[in-house]
DNA sequence: GCCTTGCCGATTGGATCCAATATGAGGTAA
DNA sequence: TTACCTCATATTGGATCCAATCGGCAAGGC
């Protein structure tokens, strides 16, 4: 779902919109139009086309019959109903994902922890943020459940941006020692601490960002 | 997202492929190819191109390159999965819709149900009891979780009529408590027994179903 | 005997052109 | 002045044609 060199021309096309949209250079409510992108690109509209399908299929725009296409915007309530549903789904993909994780994968979370520490910038953070927790969630046998978790990230990404862009420092160690627990539960093999702490950090930040788009 | 009536080509060959998936005439593994679609429909390919990718959008078909598209099939494992998934987002759904419902909504979930009650054929069981859960939720403010739970309804529509196909006196008899309940719960604007009711609903037939389709 | 390799039909992906619809500017009447 | 209507233009939806890719089958080599 990440990029990849990818075959065909819309799949190509969606993935550079992709990587577009969620580092925010396609703000929300901007809208799309086929013709720019494929001139942008070299293309003809169709395979534009189709990628905006895909792309409206992951959440990361939406089409409007005979109106084209533009980058979704969530209200502030909307984005609580998001994370309340993250809040219920992600310990799920986290529980059935932890007894199938290799030591690999644990070493590599400890690396990516490491990472978003040390790590100052803005971008990074956010980026790195992400892959630790898909990472987490990687080994769920259930590509629905992982694929519904990606299109709720989508749908946020803009919001944990701006939320991020006014982090303090004690809200930067709150997220350290709650990824800090995570880890050491999932290195024990602890489904329940597990998801105890997943969950209590998704609703911490909730509940932030409630107080921070309340409408 | 049910049906109505579509001003664009496209929409008007979604409608009608949701419509055949969903009532079982394609079943899980069946190839849509682009052209018989387009025949049967007296429409060009294109349409049904961006129809298949609005239907795979919806979870209903599944995409590959340069291979067409296919009715998904769920294995036992993730059947299941997309049952706790359900089971953990459809109360959300439920008690964020409960304050919502008007009183006239309220009278259709009776007439519904009763007509659950005194249905004995399969097929109407279906669409009614879709339409039952539908408008308990109806009142729910947020989009992508209505669009979600949908998703879920989509994808697991094949095994339902499945599993009612073997339905026993019991089983029916079952159902029509916990609706009976559930509608109850609503009327009393009680968002805790609407949820206990409704996940138990769901609970319970997962692991129904996980019985018959266990691998 | 079995696997590899190259060909051919079937099917999907893409480009170009045309039709339908929405958006915005400008003018006219109340 | 303001509301509404008309029309030009921009933009999306659809049809047709061409190119690229996949699947099966047969012939040849190990």
């Amino acid at each position: 779902m990440t990029a990849a060199a990818s075959s065909t021309a819309s799949e190509r096309v969606a993935s550079h919109l992709r990587a577009q949209i969620l580092a925010g250079e396609l703000a929300p409510g901007t809208r799309i139009r086929q013709e720019d992108v494929a001139a942008e690109f070299g293309a003809s509209r169709l395979p534009v086309r189709e990628a905006l399908r895909m792309l409206a299929a992951e959440g990361l725009v939406e089409l409007e019959t005979n109106k084209g296409a533009r980058v979704p915007e969530l209200d502030g309530e909307e984005l609580s109903i998001v994370y309340e549903m993250r809040e219920r789904l992600e310990p799920l993909a986290l529980t059935s994902s932890i007894p199938l994780l290799t030591p690999l994968a644990v070493a590599q979370l400890h690396e990516i922890q490491d990472r978003i520490a040390r790590e100052d910038g803005l971008i990074d953070f956010l980026t790195l943020d992400r892959q630790f927790h898909m990472l987490t969630y990687s080994a769920c046998p259930s590509v629905t459940l992982l694929t519904t978790v990606e299109r709720f990230w989508n749908s946020t990404q803009h919001y944990r941006r701006a939320f991020m862009q006014v982090a303090t420092p004690h809200r930067r160690a709150m997220v350290n020692a709650e990824h800090e627990l995570l880890v050491d539960a999932i290195e024990r093999q602890d489904v329940e601490d597990g998801e105890r702490y997943l969950t209590g950090h998704i609703r911490r930040t909730r509940i932030e960002l409630a107080e921070l788009f309340r409408v």
